[in-house]
DNA sequence: CCGAATGGTACTC
DNA sequence: GAGTACCATTCGG
């Protein structure tokens, strides 16, 4: 299987996904679509139903690079909730403002939820728009997109 | 509210 | 490779 590209629509934008098998090298928004194939996952979570997305990998958790332990940080933060870059930085022991150049320059963002990371102060940035941000922490907090395991106990 | 400290990365020579 | 300019922050005065 080859690597490839493909896209889907989220609200106004349009996600495109560069990706093989489970691993997932890119992920960006653009306002136009292109045609190809996009993870199941991520077709799911997009459309607003329940997602794992867990389940897949990026090639930005690889290795042991400050950023590397960064982004493995923030995958680690559940559906729905939110950390601070200061609190992303003390785990990891470095700096908040180098919490916020990774996520700025995060190469898949959604597969590491870096929109889950705000600022101490309020919302924090965003790009290429910070209303893709609170628009996938709008879907999170109401709950139809987080993985199901953990939300039988609750109803 | 303004200004400095802070860790990393991308980009230029 | 070294040097430098960014960066989606934070905390103190």
């Amino acid at each position: 299987m080859a690597i490839v590209t493909g896209s889907c629509r989220f609200g106004l934008w349009h996600v495109h996904v560069t990706w093989q098998d489970d691993l997932v090298y890119r992920v960006r928004f653009a306002r136009d679509g292109i045609d190809g194939p996009v993870p199941e996952e991520i077709l799911r979570y997009c459309a607003g139903r329940p997602a794992d997305l867990a389940s897949l990998r990026s090639i930005a958790t690889e290795g042991e690079s400050t950023n590397a332990r960064i982004y493995r940080t923030v995958r680690a933060v559940p559906c729905g909730g939110t950390v601070t870059y200061g609190e992303v930085a003390r785990v990891v022991g470095t700096a908040p403002r180098a919490v916020g150049a990774a996520m700025a320059r995060n190469p898949t963002p959604i597969v590491v939820p870096c929109h889950r990371v705000v600022a101490k102060t309020g919302m924090g940035g965003f790009s290429p728009d910070v209303a893709i941000k609170e628009a996938l922490l709008a879907m999170e907090r109401r709950g139809n997109v987080c993985t199901p395991e953990k939300r039988g106990v609750n109803r």
